[in-house]
DNA sequence: GAAAAGTACCGGTTTACGTCA
DNA sequence: ACTGACGTAAACCGGTACTTT
């Protein structure tokens, strides 16, 4: 796989010419359940009773949605080796269900759905998987973990595990599955984002496209491009090639006139000629048409 | 150091389940 | 009441990366 991104992580830098502070900004939707704290890459994996460790340990007072103390509820469960990707039901699986310990499946089996009583540890008769929806109270108890954190150690998932009546595989596969609805999420916000740069660049383009038509346009024709009103875009000077600013107002006109000598001359760091103000045409500093519109003008 | 085993995660897919017309 | 389409989410599979032995 390579990037490893780790689902919220999404690093999509949408730098694509956008102001930051424009509407678009507005738009990324936080849904990065962490954003300030980067998700942990598993191949660095922080042991996560370092990192997310509730600051009230007093379970009795808070709901049983809030804040599992996932370090003491761990202990009933150290005996179980801990780390192993339970599988689930399927008994039709084949390498994880290999490394599955069935034994301790059957406290869990019942996932407060009705259909647990033929779930039969997923060994049994029933080839067929089967899906037992969790409950309210499992899902809010779940994406709270999530939020606090959303990866766990096996510690974490044999705690929450227990503590839902789930089963730690499906502890994983639901915060697997989770991790994947928020990058998916994510995605599209972000292509939404970059829908919206392309938009604009696109007609940012179209736009200088078309005042680009124009300028060729008026310099095949020098009455009209004598009397033009200077151009709205970027001027360089025809020797050094240097950018001025935009529309020349008339001051800004002698300005250039100084800087940016038509005629051939150059733009000699000496000082400016301000007793021989040369009239110029707004559109002296044109750039230089390094290949011409036609060849075949008159070369007097 | 190389190889094998173990582990955790991910992307993609399958499939059971719930909803709605 | 039944049914089929559809969306969602649980579960699975194969692969990758990393660590441990």
């Amino acid at each position: 796989m390579g990037e490893k991104d780790d689902g919220l992580g999404l690093g999509l830098s949408l730098s694509l010419g956008c102001k930051p502070n424009e509407n678009e900004s507005s738009l990324r939707l936080n849904l990065m359940e962490k954003p300030s704290q980067p998700m942990q890459n598993h191949q660095h994996r922080t042991p996560w009773n370092e990192i997310f460790q509730f600051p009230d340990r007093n379970q009795d007072a808070r709901s049983c949605l809030r804040g599992i103390d996932v370090n003491q509820a761990a202990d009933f469960e150290e005996e179980n080796g801990v780390s192993s990707p339970n599988s689930t039901v399927s008994s039709l699986s084949g390498k994880r269900s290999e490394r599955e310990p069935i034994g301790d499946e059957n406290e869990a089996e019942r996932t407060s759905c009705s259909h647990g009583s033929d779930d039969e540890d997923g060994n049994g008769g029933d080839l067929s998987r089967k899906k037992l929806r969790l409950t309210k109270e499992q899902s809010l108890l779940l994406e709270d973990t999530f939020k606090e954190h959303n990866t766990l150690n096996p510690r974490q998932k044999q705690a929450l595990a227990k503590q839902l009546n789930l089963r730690p595989r499906q502890v994983e596969v639901w915060f697997q599955n989770r991790r994947a609805r928020t990058k998916l999420k994510q995605t599209e916000v972000d292509c939404e984002l970059l829908k919206r740069c392309c938009e604009k660049l696109t007609e940012d383009n179209r736009r200088l496209q078309k005042e680009v038509q124009e300028l060729r346009a008026l310099k095949l024709s020098p009455q009209l491009y004598m009397q033009m009103s200077p151009p709205t875009t970027l001027t360089m000077c025809p020797s050094c090639e240097r950018v001025a600013v935009s529309s020349l107002s008339s001051s800004a006109a002698a300005a250039a006139s100084s800087t940016s000598p038509a005629n051939g001359q150059t733009c000699q760091s000496g000082p400016p000629n301000v007793q021989r103000p040369i009239p110029i045409s707004p559109w002296a500093t044109l750039p230089i048409q390094r290949r011409p519109l036609d060849a075949s003008a008159p070369k007097s």
